[in-house]
DNA sequence: GCCAATTTGCC
DNA sequence: GCAAATTGG
């Protein structure tokens, strides 16, 4: 019988796939205890929030390159599917493991099934431990000075600056323990995470490398090539001045304070303003998580319960053409037809489209969540709500509802040369620059020139964004004050 | 009387 | 953030 110090650790991954800066690995590591190294596929039922098809496949192949990272440290990742609990207590009861490790998530529903996996392992005397590290500060470290959790942003980046460095980042362990008995693992292909046939995420692996590796690799191109000039350049789609690291950051594959701490001594090459900007973004994804840890609601429900009383059209024929980059506004398609092909949208897009969705279509801002939810790699459940609701202007700290952005002057403001559109609408490939946000306006000859026929080859405009305006502030006006 | 630049209302 | 109103040369 092994002694007590020799029975192994559970260390369970969930959206942490990653053994650099892991606090409940190096933890693990640290107790000189063999680690089995878990994840567990839950059931979307169980409430971690419906993983989407293109978040499937990015997956597969995370957990793929975490398994050969374990592989190469002499050890493997074990597959299982089920309830989390019961997987636990069988591979508990498989193992005679006697502790489950595992870092924190923020999520409510995710967060309710740990909180009860604490309080039931506990009662068989199984040691739980949970650590920090998908954010950078705890939701209930940085309140108020009245002790409530902030809801505007600006206060809440001067707490988040006032709160100090972040810990340092821990290195992965140079070697682990890994146990080499393991219990039984399911195959991942069984998981069937990458799409059937037609493989609609074929162009998806010319833009992203899922996985610890594929991570740092962005982050070091980001930092050397884009971050000087970031706070001017992330603005503009066709440039690549953005860090990509969304989808990496979503999966745990990286860390927010190994982002954070990367970005500290360059202050010789990168102008301060770049780095304070990149670290504000970084910051808008922690408030979201702030927000959504205190206002669970956030997910599914009008932060400003004002906007439940609104009207909105929602037709299902607009929907299907927003979906598809079919409205004949060139700048809202490229961004939609960007999402499907590579998983992912430009950030200026994504307020374009959305405004675009809610405002100019008046559809519910919960239908363009769930098809960013299905469609987006980086799909997140605070980022993703609390953007949506910031657009929608229901969200706390939103975007007034009458900043009604216009596609045409969007497109010509951040795509001027439309080298952006092109790239992704390739019907308009051969419009001049003068048109390419405005193809509704250009003369006869000049679209016969480019091969175009509007109504056949590229849509008409599916609302007048003038008149489309006009109806969404009077039905703003409708659920105003006194309105 | 024109047009570009600036200000204001939207709330 | 946009677009209408106003200003000023």
């Amino acid at each position: 019988m092994a002694s007590n110090a020799e029975k192994p650790v559970i260390l369970w991954f969930r959206k942490d796939l990653r053994l650099d800066d892991n606090q409940a690995l190096n933890a693990a590591h640290v107790s000189a205890r063999p680690i089995i190294a878990l994840y567990i596929n839950e059931p979307r039922a169980a409430g971690t929030g419906p993983l989407g098809a293109a978040q499937a496949w990015w997956l597969h192949h995370s957990l793929d390159a975490l398994g050969k990272s374990l592989r190469s440290r002499q050890g493997r990742l074990v597959l299982v599917s089920g309830e989390a609990l019961d997987v636990l207590r069988a591979v508990i009861r498989e193992s005679g493991a006697d502790a489950v490790f595992w870092n924190r998530r923020y999520d409510p529903s995710g967060l309710s099934i740990d909180v009860r996996i604490e309080h039931e392992l506990e009662k068989q005397e199984i040691q739980t431990r949970s650590f920090g590290g998908e954010l950078l500060h705890e939701p209930s470290r940085l309140m108020s000075g009245k002790g409530a959790p902030y809801r505007v942003y600006a206060p809440f980046w001067r707490a988040l600056e006032r709160a100090g460095e972040p810990g340092p980042p821990l290195d992965a362990p140079a070697s682990l323990r890994l146990e080499s008995r393991l219990p039984t693992s399911e195959r991942l292909e069984s998981w069937k995470l990458l799409p059937a046939k037609p493989d609609w995420a074929k162009e998806f692996a010319d833009v992203w490398m899922p996985g610890e590796q594929g991570a740092q690799v962005r982050l070091g191109t980001f930092i050397e090539d884009a971050l000087n000039g970031y706070k001017e350049n992330r603005d503009y789609p066709a440039k690549p001045a953005t860090s990509m690291l969304s989808p990496h950051l979503a999966f745990g594959e990286i860390s927010p304070a190994r982002i954070w701490d990367a970005t500290r001594g360059l202050a010789e090459r990168v102008p301060r303003a770049d780095i304070v900007h990149f670290r504000k973004e970084i910051a808008w994804r922690e408030f979201s998580y702030h927000l959504l840890f205190h206002f669970p609601k956030l997910a599914s429900e009008n932060w400003n319960g004002r906007f439940d009383g609104f009207e909105w059209h929602n037709s299902g024929e607009d929907f299907e053409a927003w979906r598809r980059g079919k409205t004949g506004y060139p700048i809202v398609d490229a961004g939609m037809r960007q999402l499907w092909r590579h998983g992912w949208m430009h950030n200026r897009v994504r307020m374009i489209v959305a405004s675009f969705l809610v405002k100019d279509l008046m559809i519910d801002w919960r239908s363009g969540e769930a098809w960013f939810r299905d469609t987006l790699v980086d799909a997140d459940p605070a980022n993703n709500a609390a953007g949506w609701q910031w657009v929608a202007g229901s969200g706390a700290d939103a975007s007034p509802f009458f900043r009604i952005f216009n596609p045409v002057l969007q497109g010509e403001t951040f795509d001027p040369e439309g080298d952006y559109v092109r790239t992704y609408v390739p019907e308009l490939r051969a419009l001049e620059a003068k048109y390419i946000h405005r193809p509704f306006e250009a003369p006869k000859r000049v679209l016969e020139e480019a091969g175009i026929v509007l109504g056949e080859t590229y849509p008409k405009p599916i609302v007048d964004h003038a008149g489309a305006r006009n109806r969404a502030l009077a039905a703003y006006k409708a659920i105003s004050n006194g309105g």
